[in-house]
RNA sequence: GCAGAUGUGGUGGAAUUGGUAGACACGCUAGACUUAGGAUCUAGUGCCGCGAGGUGUGAGAGUUCGAGUCUCUCCAUCUGUACCA
């Protein structure tokens, strides 16, 4: 009999859920071992086969460290907040809830197939209240506290406001915003407004009126790393500053610490970097430039180069530089105004775009040089930005390429104050060399020069030494539905937090999903949205009084809120006293082992990070990094294919307009596809001219016009469309069951190859629903089983490495399993295993397997492990053996990567069902 | 521009610290068996050459007894990031 694998993975898949083999226990003598996976967004179109890839991996990796003797956490959830739910949720009017359920049910069930190792005892949503709970806690102690930099943690916000009481804010080093100081004597003077709105720009989460991303298309604001090249991250709308009062996260305060603790992490450099670079730390100084002639003020610049102060020539402001309306002289005026306009009507992308693009404006005004007391030209531009530092350079055009283009092409002053460097034609920006005409600092070298300015800049009281970071706060409000509701009620318009006793907060019902009317996130469409200070609770938006009863926010928390900590859930996943009890999170600790892609470089990972180190600050977990080792999985490319559509443009003289617009509709239901080889030269075809003999005809009868008339002419571009691959076979596609799949194409025209065929073109992207090239692993799972499937997406290449999918070789992986079950069966399925003792040769292949799969095990080079197994099965065969000691051997190391046929072996050899995992 | 990574047969990919390049698999060729099947088995398969042999890891140089592996220069592809002062 051949190797069922059908039945055997049905009756296994059973047993372990019955008997919770995985089920992992929160006391044991044994060592722990944390295994990870980034847990799925639960979409529509269900899990691809490029989600079981890193989720095979790391269930390799689990069930190896059981074999080894750990006591081994592997969990699975679903961050099922999100934008597409809530999408679908408008189009169709369905409850985001209900879709994430079926959703969810639907990748159970695809993963339950798949023969996982996940403990789902310990399973988490996000979107589920009995978890949103506790998002809404931390957001409230992340209210409650402010961050110390001298201390270098968080501490609580009452500390503070002693402090505050009994010294002012002088003393202090904290990371705020508040650019006031007073003394405990004024502090105490101001009345409870005052002093709340000074608190809020010490609180690592506050409410403030920000420059936001703010994305019309999709109606809300996006943080920095949902932007790409200026458009969201999802749909690739264009996306333009705002500003906004807004919730946001004060990440900057850990912004040093998110750099150092990279150091002890086991993750590959690019990813560290990718970390570095977004954070991007520079170190520095600021410099007070004063204001010329009668006016009192002065503009701080930020530098990297304090030994270059001596070749300023000119100060450039960003537009929206607070200063620029008063230094801007009335002659200036009306350029400056437009300048400053048309910079604030830019988009992001536009801004971008226009990089090479020189612009800027004086603004008649000087500041004063404070070495060498000359006058320097104020302009704006738009290369400065304001939300960088302090929103004002001074440019060195000798030592910075964009000061140098900036100047030459306003024709200013180009001062040269390196010595033997020739700046006719760029700037010099290397670090090198001795600087020359620079008072104090000539002939000192850079690294000297930068001392010595930075000492004068400090004993001149001008500035002092500084770090910037590129990191800027977080946005945690969205415009959205489908998200966590903050625990958050206003009275006079300031924020309350409604106490974690009458948590969680449940998201409203509303009718419809959009915005308001008047342009009010989707809870503004909630009549049962009202915080009840009395009895609290929601109450009716009409008890709404202002006295006893308030309106709530209507922003929801933003995606990475809910993933933020989850991998702390998983270990007390049912606790409603607090969100992980310090006994279980000191007894699992943090993360030993991250499986997941590397595009959450700059989101997630950080926020995570962030997150975690400020819950250590507070003493409830005791470890400040989540993951401590990390691997990246590539990501699976889909095999897209495209059909080539021609586009036929008849010319004919039409007079009306009625012809017209008929006409377009005429070219716009006259499909013509042209077969991917024929791109280039269709036209010289027979098949072409009769297409177009045809069209000729059908277009002179529905416009009643002489065929003579007609010249039909065609644009050299072909388009190409995508093309469902479930009705293309091996590049060639089923033409009848195109034509069926669109109305439109119904009585489409097609160009062939010689044999008949259309065969399609392919281009190899990311898979999604509307490209039409989403596998799934079902089919696979149905037709070679999940053992073949597991080893299969292994076999493929190194687990890092992106790769196009392809099942060419799949056939190659399940005759292996076939080939292993023949080893040990007869041909009427009974086992067939010698009691002998086994053949030297045989031991010496069983020993170098052994040695093989242990290092690709530890080395997590999968693929290289199939292969050994190949290798193995290929010389037992040879060997002709069949020895019960080799097999019982070779199931232990094979389980991990085929646990059903490993166990159904495992069994017949005698040994208890379950007991291979433990 | 900057940062990181990658480059090996027709294809996916192997090759521990420098030591027989191409493991394993797909594909292909030929054959065997056969109540035609996308089954199984056997042999072959980097390239050039009938052959002996030559040649070969993106290109070029270098270190070395010996380089896919180390160093330098260049080219190509991918991924991040982008006026960050």
């Amino acid at each position: 009999m051949e190797y069922n694998f059908r039945e055997i993975e049905a009756k296994w898949r059973q047993f372990w859920a019955e008997n919770q083999t995985f089920k992992a226990e929160d006391n044991s003598e044994k060592p722990k071992y944390y295994v990870l996976d980034m847990f799925p967004y639960p979409s529509g179109a269900g899990l691809h086969v490029g989600h079981p890839l890193g989720y095979i991996a790391s269930d390799i990796f689990a069930r190896y460290k059981r074999l080894q003797g750990f006591n081994v956490l592997h969990p699975m959830g679903y961050d099922s907040f999100g934008l597409p739910a809530e999408q679908y949720a408008i189009q169709t009017g369905q409850h985001p809830d209900k879709t994430t359920k079926e959703n969810i049910a639907r990748y159970r069930e695809q993963l339950d197939k798949i023969g996982f190792s996940f403990d789902w005892s310990r399973e988490v949503r996000t979107s589920s209240p009995e978890y949103y709970k506790w998002t809404q806690w931390i957001f409230t102690q992340l209210f409650d506290c402010w961050y110390n930099n001298k201390t270098q943690q968080a501490e609580r916000i009452s500390e503070l406001e002693l402090i505050f009481a009994s010294v002012g804010n002088t003393v202090i080093d904290a990371t705020t915003d508040c650019e006031e100081t007073f003394n405990a004597e004024t502090w105490n003077g101001f009345d409870h407004e005052k002093k709340e709105s000074i608190l809020q720009q010490y609180r690592l989460a506050y409410l403030a009126d920000s420059w936001v991303n703010w994305c019309p298309a999709l109606g809300t604001v996006l943080a920095n790393d949902e932007v790409i090249n200026g458009v969201s991250e999802r749909g690739g709308h264009p996306v333009e500053q705002k500003k906004m009062r807004q919730w946001s996260m004060r990440i900057k305060a850990y912004a040093e610490r998110l750099i150092t603790g990279l150091d002890g992490l086991d993750w590959t450099d690019s990813i560290k970097d990718q970390q570095r670079n977004w954070i991007g730390k520079s170190q520095g100084c600021s410099v007070n430039f004063p204001v010329s002639e009668e006016i009192d003020e002065s503009i701080e610049v930020f530098t990297t180069r304090p030994d270059t102060i001596f070749g300023v020539s000119f100060l450039v402001l960003a537009p929206e530089h607070p200063l620029v309306a008063k230094l801007t002289t009335e002659d200036k005026r009306e350029a400056v105004e437009n300048y400053v306009k048309a910079s604030s009507l830019k988009t992001e992308r536009d801004r971008q775009a226009n990089v090479k693009n020189i612009t800027g404006e004086f603004i008649g005004s000087y500041a004063v040089h404070p070495f060498t007391g000359e006058k320097v030209q104020l302009w704006i531009g738009d290369y400065v930005l304001a939300s960088y530092g302090t929103g004002a350079v001074m440019a060195v055009p000798c030592g910075d390429q964009r000061d140098w283009d900036f100047a030459n092409h306003f024709g200013l002053e180009i001062k040269n104050i390196f010595e033997n460097i020739d700046i006719s034609e760029a700037a010099y920006t290397e670090k090198e060399g001795k600087i020359a005409d620079s008072g104090f600092l000539t002939g000192l070298s850079v690294k000297e020069a930068m001392k010595a300015a930075i000492e004068a800049i400090e004993t001149k009281e001008l500035g002092k030494g500084k770090t910037n970071y590129r990191l800027r706060d977080a946005v945690f409000s969205r415009q959205r539905y489908w998200g966590e509701p903050f625990p958050v009620y206003y009275k006079n318009g300031k924020p309350h937090m409604i106490d974690a006793r009458y948590m969680p907060i449940i998201l409203p019902e509303v009718e419809k999903y959009l915005p308001t009317e008047d342009g009010q996130p989707p809870l503004g469409n909630a009549p049962v949205w009202a915080w009840d200070t009395v009895d609290n609770q929601i109450v009716d938006n009409v008890n709404i009084d202002h006295e006893t009863v308030f309106p709530m926010e209507l922003n929801t928390m933003p995606g990475w809120a809910g993933s933020s900590w989850y991998f702390l859930r998983y270990m007390d996943p049912h606790n409603e006293q607090e969100f992980v009890s310090k006994e279980k999170v000191d007894y699992w600790k943090n993360v030993d082992l991250y499986i997941g892609g590397s595009e959450h470089a700059t989101g997630h990972l950080l926020y995570a990070r962030f997150w975690t180190k400020f819950l250590y600050d507070l003493g409830f977990i005791g470890f400040d990094e989540p993951f401590q080792k990390m691997i990246n999985q590539g990501m699976i490319l889909g095999r897209s294919s495209l059909v080539y559509r021609v586009a036929a443009r008849p010319i004919i003289s039409v007079e009306d307009k009625i012809q017209e617009g008929k006409l377009k509709d005429f070219v716009n239901d006259n499909f013509v596809f042209v077969t991917a080889s024929r791109i280039n030269d269709f036209r010289e075809s027979d098949q072409f001219n009769e297409i177009l003999t045809k069209l000729t005809v059908k277009l002179s009868r529905e416009f009643n016009l002489s065929e003579d008339a007609i010249k039909m002419d065609l644009f050299n571009s072909v388009a190409p469309l995508h093309v469902d691959i479930s009705i293309v076979d091996n590049d060639k596609l089923d033409i009848e069951a195109f034509k069926n799949s669109r109305e439109e194409y119904k009585n489409a025209e097609f160009i062939l190859e010689e044999d008949r065929t259309y065969i399609c073109g392919s281009e190899v992207e990311k898979m999604s629903k509307s490209k039409f090239n989403v596998q799934t692993p079902d089919e696979l799972v149905e037709k070679f089983g999940a053992d073949t499937l597991r080893m299969y997406e292994m076999f493929l290449g190194p687990l890092e490495q992106s790769k196009p999918w392809d099942t060419k070789g799949i056939n190659g992986v399940h005759n292996f399993l076939r080939k292993f079950w023949r080893l040990f069966h007869d041909q009427t399925g009974n086992l067939l295993i010698s009691d002998e003792a086994p053949s030297k040769d045989s031991l010496k292949t069983l020993h170098k397997t052994i040695q093989k799969i242990s290092i690709d095990l530890e080395r997590f080079s999968f693929n290289t492990g199939v292969s050994n197994f190949m290798i193995a099965v290929n010389e037992l065969g040879e060997q002709k053996c069949n020895n019960r000691a080799i097999l019982k051997d070779l199931l232990i190391m094979l389980s991990p990567y085929a646990p059903h046929i490993s166990e159904e072996l495992w069994v017949k050899l005698g040994y208890e069902a379950g007991s291979i995992n433990v």
